[in-house]
DNA sequence: AAGATGCTCAACCGCTGATGG
DNA sequence: GCCATCAGCGGTTGAGCATCT
């Protein structure tokens, strides 16, 4: 059968979204909470589909998302979770919440890709994915082993370089068999850290409907405010570009206490989080993911199925 | 200064898996 | 169990900006 594609009806819009479209979906959002996209062009009104606004929420105007300026820290973290987890952008933005899937793909495309195929062939070649023969016990299995890997490699890319090689050996943990559930802990498990819709109280959303249009003010309409030097990333959005660099919203406590819509707009609530330094490297989630991966080092050591470890010694160029 | 080329990234497209009737 | 619908993911595209010639 052959689905027509969602966004075909005639008065569909498509291409650039403007401020005041921003405006309207993070209203409604704020209000609703995300989730339920089909139903969000119909009460808002925006001629847009519902991909399209979940996507541009997703990606761009949903609160704790840090833009440009990849810190080392990080880069080595999405290399090392490329070459583990293949081209699952999902699964490695889990790891990073304040990256989105669309952003480290972008990056890995436009800069670490080349940067690994200039310094040294084959650094981190993606392992093949989803044999399609596959089982579902297998594919399980495999799941639990990727977030295991990905853990592990977590963990190394958070340890000094010096003892990255020592801990290569490590076994894996094989107890998790719990919650895992998904090809993406990006819908799953990163619903904590990412602001993942309803099932969290909607609650602490930090854009108020004022934040927002402050965040676009100075706007300037067209599509896209060059990111690079002084001003932020090219995000119309600008909450950037009132600031310094690339912070955001990003140390936004949207999951945690109330920032948000305690916040009142009135209280100049954005420049709250418009003083992260540029190049501050995220510390709060990362320190997070950090206890959580130490909190469990025990399970590291039960090794189960070594084969999968087999992951090439990560010497990266840069 | 002007055109050509390269780069970046927001947004789109198509597919797959999950879910509910 | 089947089918329709929806949400989410990964690949790709193309507009706009920067840099080069």
């Amino acid at each position: 059968m052959v689905r027509p594609p969602c966004c075909d009806k005639e008065g569909v819009k498509k291409g650039p979204w403007t401020p005041e479209e921003d405006l309207v979906l993070v209203s409604y959002i704020q209000e609703h909470g995300p989730g339920n996209w089909r139903a969000v062009p119909t009460r808002t009104g925006l001629m847009r589909c519902s991909k399209s606004c979940r996507l541009r929420w997703t990606n761009y105007l949903r609160p704790g998302i840090k833009r440009g300026n990849f810190t080392d820290q990080e880069e080595k973290l999405i290399v090392h979770l490329q070459a583990l987890l293949g081209n699952r952008w999902a699964a490695i933005a889990s790891y990073l919440p304040e990256r989105t899937d669309n952003d480290i793909k972008n990056y890995w495309n436009t800069h670490l890709k080349r940067k690994l195929q200039s310094g040294g062939e084959g650094a981190a070649k993606p392992p093949a994915h989803r044999p399609a023969s596959s089982s579902k016990g297998q594919w399980e299995r495999r799941l639990q082993t990727d977030i295991d890997m990905a853990r592990r490699a977590l963990r190394e890319a958070l340890t000094p370089l010096g003892d990255l090689k020592t801990q290569q050996h490590d076994g894996v943990d094989a107890a998790g068999a719990g919650t895992g559930g998904g090809d993406s802990p990006a819908s799953s498990s990163s619903g904590a850290s990412q602001c993942s819709p309803s099932a969290a109280a909607p609650g602490p959303y930090v854009l108020t409907t004022e934040n927002i249009s402050r965040m676009l003010d100075g706007w300037a309409g067209g599509r896209k405010v060059r990111r690079g030097g002084s001003a932020g990333p090219g995000t119309p959005g600008g909450a950037e570009s009132a600031s310094t660099g690339s912070s955001d919203a990003s140390e936004v406590s949207y999951g945690g206490a109330a920032v948000a819509s305690a916040a009142p707009a009135t209280a100049g609530t954005l420049s709250e989080y418009e003083t992260k330094p540029a190049v501050a490297a995220p510390q709060m989630p990362l320190s997070a993911i950090e206890s959580w991966l130490f909190d469990d080092d025990s399970h590291f050591h039960q090794v189960q199925n070594a084969s999968l470890l087999d992951v090439p010694t990560m010497d990266y160029p840069f």
